[in-house]
RNA sequence: CGGGGUGUAGCGCAGCCCGGUUAGCGCACCUGCUUUGGGAGCAGGGGGUCGUGAGUUCGAAUCUCACCACCCCGACCA
């Protein structure tokens, strides 16, 4: 079966990477910490933008594009911005090269230094809230719903493929209100939009919540989130929606007037989510066998495979997978014929199964002679010999059952690692068996760097929805008024 | 940035201790024939700055020194 993929069970990293590699969905780069992200990665990642956008457009919101480069004194206006953001920064210093006068290749021309460095947007609040200044004046200009997609740079010390590169994809929403309420309101419908995607189409269940100070987004007010829950029981962030306040409006100084020739700060929010997802799709689905995708971000829904002696049998065989094709793509699936014959059958199951292609087809001279293919399921690994007649409606239905079980499966299996638990002991115990682990805290920064410290877990999210539940802190004893959600994350 | 490890064909590795024919193996690749319902078999073939630089030596993949890169663990991390 699938070559040289580490299990799960032995070694969740590795079996992670190799996966990542066997897959074809990126390898690192010759830039230390930057990927390149392969066709099949892209596809996937393409599909996860395409949806991404609608939803976006949906929701009122369009797309602009703002610089790469931001000038070094920008990052210097939000105090707890730049603190947070400081320490991994790419920075450009020159803007020419020239020959080695010792006739090595080139290098930086002294004589070419600028004026002032330019950082590598690592997030891009700064640079766009200076260009809101000149297009906000009056409260008839709000709310400005802009997202952008881009990459940035984080200069990680340790990169992992997908989950934290230095350079990375993502799309990032930057808007501005003219109410304190607006704002929030729009931080909350992203962050409901982010769990709808992950649970609808990456059949990913979320919880979801805000962040403690701690965890809090650098220059936020409030950064609400949702952390999905991987095979290997640490939790992964995987989208984030900040609530800015007038942060960002009073460091760049953008006011508008009121209805009452007011002058008044304007409200922000930005919220985004990365290539990092392409992370949380094959950790939480994937087996030792490759990925397992969900039919609705999966590039290629249904693979046909013709199995065949003679010419003469193939010809037969491509007549009937050509009309079945044209029905599945009328019925809205994406298909491909694979008639190479440069491959064997064998050989190309493998293939598509460590891609997650998620239904398979193969059509063989025993299938014409009985009206009938062989159809088979990359998230349960079963074969079915269904007759062609009438064969497209059933796979349509095939692919909606494959998305809703996936989900089912992820979210019975976070449901079985959510543990509730009331003394400090208990936690300590209950972390090193992964999950996500309910606990009354006291709400300071203090004792949650203390259980992080001595155990690793860091808060994901104190949860919004859902009931209050009086208690005492597990650390200090304190009193507490609703549970907060801790795990081991990456 | 601290600790450990690894750099030899596209990939994975052996050879290195104890220097000495033409640097070897598996996969992949190419050609031919036979094959094709779960990663085919046989035969033949192509491919190497042994990470980089210096040194020791008659002779270096092998010994010495420096440097570079990558990986793992830790620290750091929206």
């Amino acid at each position: 079966m699938a070559k040289e993929i580490t299990p799960r069970s032995v070694d969740y990293s590795q079996w992670y990477n190799n996966l990542v590699i066997k897959a074809d969905l990126a390898e690192n780069s010759a830039v230390r910490g930057c990927m390149v992200i392969k066709p099949h990665g892209y596809a996937i990642w393409e599909k996860i933008q395409a949806q991404l956008d609608r939803m976006f457009k949906e929701t009122g919101h369009v797309n602009a594009y703002f610089p790469l480069f931001i000038p070094k004194s920008f990052f210097s206006k939000e105090a707890a911005h730049v603190e947070g953001f400081a320490k991994e920064c790419a920075v450009v210093t020159h803007y020419r090269l020239k020959n080695d006068p010792n006739g090595k290749g080139v290098v930086v021309d002294e004589e070419a230094k600028l004026e002032e460095e330019l950082i590598v947007r690592p997030t891009s609040e700064t640079i766009i809230w200076n260009t809101y200044k000149g297009w906000i004046q009056s409260y008839r200009d709000l709310p400005l719903l802009i997202n952008q997609w881009a990459n940035v740079v984080r200069w990680e010390m340790r990169t992992r493929l997908f989950l934290r590169t230095a350079e990375f994809l993502w799309q990032e929403g930057h808007t501005a209100h003219a109410t304190q309420e607006e704002a929030i309101e729009e931080t909350r419908r992203i962050i409901d939009l982010y769990t709808d995607f992950a649970e609808n189409y990456m059949a990913l269940p979320v919880l979801k919540g805000v962040k403690s100070e701690n965890e809090r987004f650098a220059g936020a007010i409030d950064t609400y989130a949702i952390e999905a829950l991987m095979q290997d029981g640490k939790a992964l962030q995987a989208g984030t929606s900040h609530f800015l306040g007038q942060n960002f409006a009073k460091a760049f100084d953008v006011k508008f007037l009121d209805r009452n020739g007011k002058l008044e700060y304007v409200w922000a929010t930005s919220w985004g989510v990365s290539t990092r997802l392409m992370g949380a799709l094959i950790m939480a689905h994937s087996d030792d066998n490759g990925l397992i995708l969900p039919p609705k971000l999966a590039p290629l829904q249904v693979i046909i495979v013709p199995i065949y002696k003679k010419k003469e049998e193939l010809d037969q065989i491509s007549q009937v997978a050509g009309k079945l094709m044209e029905e599945l793509r009328q019925a809205g699936i994406t298909v491909k014929y694979d008639d190479r014959d440069t491959h064997k059958p064998g050989w190309k199951f493998a293939e598509y199964e460590v891609k997650g292609v998620p239904v398979r087809i193969a059509l063989g001279p025993r299938d014409l002679a009985a009206g009938t293919a062989e159809v088979a399921r990359r998230d349960i690994l079963e074969k079915m010999t269904m007759p062609l007649e009438g064969l497209t409606s059933k796979i349509v239905t095939l692919l909606d059952e494959i998305q809703q079980q996936i989900y089912q499966k992820a979210l019975d299996f976070r449901n079985a690692n959510i543990h509730k638990v009331d003394t400090y002991d208990e936690f300590k115990e209950v972390i090193e068996k992964g999950g996500f682990v309910l606990a009354h805290w006291d709400g300071t920064t203090e004792t949650e760097l203390k259980i992080k410290e001595e155990t690793k877990a860091t808060i994901r999210i104190i949860p919004i929805d859902g009931e209050e539940e009086p208690g005492k802190c597990m650390v200090t004893g304190r009193p507490s008024h609703r549970r907060v959600v801790f795990a081991r994350a990456y």
